[in-house]
Parts: C-alpha cells; sequence; structure tokens
DNA sequence: CTATGTCAAGCTGGC
DNA sequence: GCCAGCTTGACATAG
C-alpha cells in the first residue's frame, strides 16, 4: 500500500532560449538542479507550451528548409528559433498562465529480472498534445477530401506522417524505448482499392526514420486492423487483405527494417465453421501473398476465436510465429501452461531467425463481462512473472559458451508490447515500478482514469489538479505530498477527463458517448442531478454530501452528481 | 476553441 | 438489429 505520493516540483520552460518567469523561488531551484543533471535534450516532451509565434516560426523554417532536415540524431524536435527571420506578425499579447499542476505517484516497488525491451503502439500522448503543431503519425482524411482537395492532400498527411515518426523514434531513444509499433495510418488511404497510391514517392522521409530506426536499434513493428481477415469467404475481402499486407510490407521495405520487423495480424472470424476458416487461411497464405510478406507475417492469439491452441498446429505447419497476447490468453486460455506454451512457439520465432515479441495489457478494473474484459486499461500494473523463465522472456544466445562461463551477456531477452491506452506513460510506469530504466520526470503524467465499470468510485492516486492559464512559455509539474485518500480533493476538481455523466460536454468521442447510453450493464455511471444551480446545492449539500459529487466543466461551470450508483 | 457526429474496411458476442 | 470491442482516434463542421 503506497500511502505516501513523492514530493516533486519542477518547472520547465518550453524554450531553452527563452527564461520563462517562475512561480516560485523552489520551483525555480529544482528546476535548475533537473536542467544541470539531465540536459537540455530533455526538453522535448515540453515544448507544449510553446508560443504560437515561435511555432509559426518553426514551421516557416521547416517549410523552407524541409530537404535539409535529415540527419536524424543532431535534429531537435524543434527547430532553433533564431534560425528563422521572423514573419511579419502582430505581437499577440500573451496572458499571464498559471501553471499546470500533475500529481504524479509513486509505486510499490516490485522486482523482475526480465531486461527485455518494452514498447507501445502507435501514438505518443505527450507529443501529440503538443499544440498548435502536434507530433504524431496518423494524420487522416475523408474521401469526400481527397475527391475535393486530390489524392496529392493525402499523400503529404503520409509525408508529415513519416517525418513525425523519425521525431517519435528519436523522443523513444531519449526516453530508453527502443521498441514501438507504427501506426497503420501512417500513409492515408495508401491500400485503398481506388484511391490507394505507391510509397515509392515518400522513399527519402521512410529511409530517413528507418536509417534512424536502425542505428539505435530500435524495432518497429505493424499490426494491420481487424479489416485484414486472410481466412474470409468473401474474395474481395480477402483480395482487401492482401493489398493492406503488401501495403505494410511497403512501409518496411523503403524504411529498410530486418527480418524483426513483423507484420501482425489475427486469424480473424471464424465463419461458423473453425476448421474450414483455418483451412482457408492456410491456402491463402501458401498461394496468395508474396514472399515478402511470408517473411513478416505473423499471427497473434485472440480472446474471441482463436487462442493459442487454435494457432500452434497451423503456424508450426507454415512456420508462422506467433504473438502471444498475456491479456488475450486470459479470456481465451490456451490449456497448455504458459512455460510450456511459449517454448513452443518461442521454437518458431527462432526457427525463422526473429526475435520473439509478447502483447501485454491489463482488463480495465472491474470488469467481469467478456466484452468488459475485453476492454484495456490505461496501464498495465504488472510484469507477467513468467517473463524471468528462461524459454519464455529469454534464452541464451546460440552462441554463448555452454560450459558455465556464460553470463548476463549471453542472454537474449524478448520484447513486450504494453498494448495501454497511456501507451508510453504505461511504459514508464513499469520501468518505475521495476526500477527497469531511468524515467524523465518531466515526461512523466498522471494515470489517466479509466470510467470505472463496476467498482468503486476512482482509482486512487491519479487525481489531476491543473491550472493553466495561455501564452506562457512555462509549465510546472507539481507533486505533493497527499494521502490516498484526500476527499477535500474530490469535490470541486477541475476534471480534465471525460466526464462519466449523460450530459457531460467533457466527453467527446463516440465510444463514450455510447457507453454513456448504454447504461444498463455499466451500473458505476454517476447520475447528473443537475448544472449549475445554487438553490440546489445547497438543499442537496444541506441534506447529505455523501453521494453528491460536485464538479465544474471547463467553463466553470457546475454538475451535482448523485453517485450512489458507485458505491454498490 | 470546443463539442458533436461521422468516418474505408470485418467479425463476434451481448443485449 | 444494434452496439461495443478490437489495431490505431482523427476529421469536419457547427457553434
Amino acid at each position: 500500500m503506497v500511502a505516501k505520493r513523492a514530493r516533486k516540483i519542477h518547472s520547465v520552460s518550453s524554450d531553452a532560449a527563452v527564461t520563462a518567469p517562475r512561480s516560485s523561488a523552489l520551483v525555480q531551484e529544482e528546476s535548475v538542479a533537473l536542467r544541470s543533471t539531465r540536459g537540455v535534450e530533455l526538453e522535448v516532451g515540453l515544448q507544449r507550451r510553446a508560443s504560437t509565434r515561435i511555432r509559426s516560426k518553426i514551421e516557416a523554417a521547416e517549410a523552407a528548409a524541409a530537404a535539409a532536415v535529415d540527419s536524424g540524431l543532431e535534429t531537435p524536435l524543434t527547430e532553433p528559433d533564431e534560425a528563422v527571420s521572423p514573419p511579419k506578425k502582430r505581437r499577440r499579447k500573451t496572458k499571464k498562465s498559471e501553471p499546470v499542476v500533475y500529481d504524479i505517484p509513486t509505486y510499490e516497488p516490485k522486482t523482475t529480472t526480465y531486461k527485455g525491451r518494452l514498447g507501445y503502439a502507435c501514438l505518443n500522448t505527450i507529443l501529440r498534445e503538443i499544440k498548435p503543431n502536434p507530433i504524431f503519425c496518423s494524420r487522416t482524411c475523408r474521401i469526400d477530401t481527397i475527391l475535393k482537395n486530390g489524392l496529392d492532400f493525402a499523400k503529404d498527411l503520409g509525408v508529415q506522417n513519416v517525418k513525425d515518426l523519425k521525431k517519435l523514434i528519436q523522443w523513444n531513444e531519449e526516453n530508453k524505448i527502443r521498441f514501438m509499433r507504427i501506426s497503420s495510418e501512417l500513409f492515408p488511404f495508401a491500400s485503398h482499392a481506388k484511391y490507394g497510391y505507391s510509397l515509392d514517392y515518400a522513399a527519402a522521409e521512410l529511409k530517413a526514420a528507418g536509417d534512424l530506426a536502425n542505428s539505435l536499434g530500435h524495432r518497429l513493428t505493424l499490426h494491420p486492423g481487424q479489416f485484414t481477415q486472410l481466412a474470409s469467404t468473401k474474395e474481395d475481402v480477402v483480395t482487401a487483405s492482401v493489398r493492406e499486407l503488401k501495403y505494410h510490407c511497403s512501409i518496411l521495405r523503403h524504411m529498410g527494417m530486418g527480418e524483426d520487423s513483423v507484420i501482425i495480424i489475427h486469424m480473424g472470424g471464424m465463419y461458423g465453421d473453425k476448421t474450414a476458416a483455418l483451412k482457408r487461411f492456410k491456402e491463402n497464405y501458401r498461394t496468395k501473398i508474396t514472399d515478402e510478406v511470408r517473411a513478416r507475417l505473423v499471427l497473434e492469439n485472440d480472446e474471441m476465436c482463436y487462442n493459442a491452441d487454435d494457432l500452434l498446429p497451423v503456424c508450426e505447419e507454415l512456420n508462422i510465429p506467433i504473438v502471444f497476447d498475456h491479456h488475450h490468453n486470459w479470456i481465451f486460455p490456451s490449456t497448455q501452461p504458459i512455460p510450456e506454451l511459449l517454448s513452443r512457439i518461442n521454437a518458431i520465432w527462432h526457427h525463422k531467425g526473429i526475435r520473439p515479441k509478447q502483447h501485454l495489457s491489463s482488463p480495465r478494473p472491474g470488469a467481469v463481462t467478456l466484452m468488459e474484459r475485453r476492454a484495456h486499461a490505461g496501464r498495465c500494473k504488472d510484469l507477467p512473472d513468467e517473463l524471468q523463465l528462461e524459454g519464455v522472456g529469454w534464452r541464451w544466445l546460440p552462441s554463448a559458451n555452454a560450459n558455465g562461463t556464460r553470463n548476463e551477456d549471453d542472454k537474449e531477452w524478448f520484447d513486450l508490447m504494453i498494448e495501454a491506452k497511456d501507451k508510453e506513460q504505461a511504459v514508464f510506469q513499469l520501468y518505475r515500478t521495476y526500477g527497469l530504466e531511468e524515467v524523465i520526470w518531466e515526461n512523466l503524467r498522471p494515470e489517466k482514469v479509466d470510467a470505472p465499470i463496476r467498482e468503486e468510485k476512482e482509482t486512487k492516486g491519479s487525481r489531476i489538479t491543473r491550472s493553466k492559464q495561455k501564452g506562457e512559455d512555462i509549465e510546472t509539474v507539481v507533486t505533493t505530498e497527499l494521502p490516498d485518500e484526500d476527499p477535500a480533493t474530490a469535490v470541486e476538481t477541475i476534471d480534465p477527463q471525460p466526464s462519466t455523466t449523460e450530459g457531460s460536454k467533457a466527453t467527446s468521442t463516440r465510444k463514450n458517448r455510447k457507453k454513456m447510453a448504454n447504461g444498463k450493464h455499466r451500473a458505476a455511471e454517476p447520475r447528473l442531478i443537475v448544472e449549475d444551480d445554487d438553490e440546489v446545492l445547497q438543499k442537496v449539500t444541506a441534506e447529505s454530501l455523501d453521494n453528491i459529487e460536485i464538479k465544474r466543466d471547463r467553463k466553470g461551470k457546475k454538475k451535482f452528481l448523485d453517485t450512489a450508483a458507485l458505491q454498490v
């Protein structure tokens, strides 16, 4: 039980050249300390407070000198603005801003001997939130937009995505993450039957990103979507799937990635007859895909249709490695114990000369039904114990001396992809929990609280108190010593997360909205009583505060929530 | 700037 | 029949 949170205060200027005012002497002191120990390059994740003016200049510089920006390691994520002649611009008076405040909890320390690479999928939450020019690799568009603006519009998005991919790889290196999944949306519509296009036009950018990854020894993988159904009964679905796989292969080919850069798919649907589906898969695998695709294609056990037992025979027959997904195996388990299972699975990887990888994720807290258990939690609290075992999480390299002199250096550790909503933050949490790598404190964020399913009100220790004003190039992260439970802060905390409340304006995803509407088996949704009515508030608080939670939305409007349903 | 509805594609399970 | 969940949320537009 972790009763206290670490005390940590720091403040970061978004531009090394700018000395922003500090909110306090203490903040300044600690900031200097952090800076001197970690270096300026660690500021990378904190460009979010850069002013619009600076950003515009950066953009202009990038546009003007796009071709010059190519040397991966030397390229800062933000161009130095000294290099840019300031565009004519009215000076915007910026408002004073209060610091952003985060509570970064500590975690109960755990130990493991596992030393494999941990990775995350597709999106970096820190870089994605940089404003006004976020760094991410899944820009896309609509077919309507292609029709309106031309295909080059979509292709330009692809170039931007790849350029950002390089920045992500660089960021990962600085944050000791050397394993990542590339978003399949890197090139919008590239695999589309009608609007698809070759990636040759982006060869230079792809090669630059690939060169960087290879020079740093990073592993990059791909995971095409559920639409990839090689066992489908429909010819056109299979055709589209083959096209999809070729597109993914083309990315890796242009990047020059080695054999460890695999393409992961699921077996897919059962179509009412699993045996027949498996037969179709084998046939299509043998006859409809290229050698290049076969060299990279691997299968993952899923939680609904094909567990590891279902996949092993066909995979052993066709020499297709299996990405073992711990979460899926928990929902739809193999009959074999994990060590035995993984020894068989890893044999296929080794036979094919590829380093094994596994997937790890956690179910949302309180999940009971199958569908609930499928949903991913924000983070993973633990590493599976089995990863410490030879044959599961590592092996002796074939080159190792078997006469008793082999040591740690002769071990090959397998990679582990963390599939969690909090992305790189989930990796950092495991780094911290197990002491696997040093993390950069400025790049830590509090856990995004999952909407509780059947459990009590809130995940503890993840409250964010955020106060922020615009225009000032400063961010402050403050973690204060707080007891685990702090009832005072449960009330009137500005909620940075979508409130799971009917009528909330803060919820922006369709999924969440639907979740809210579908309250039948989600008893843990607080009920909105009334918005912004002081009279009602007085009445309510006079009676009892026990089941009433007061929240404010972004505009400061009060909402009174009946949380009685959560207490069950 | 923010909230909302929609978006290329497939399949299964739950209601 | 509709929705949620899965590999990945982002785009487009109204207010």
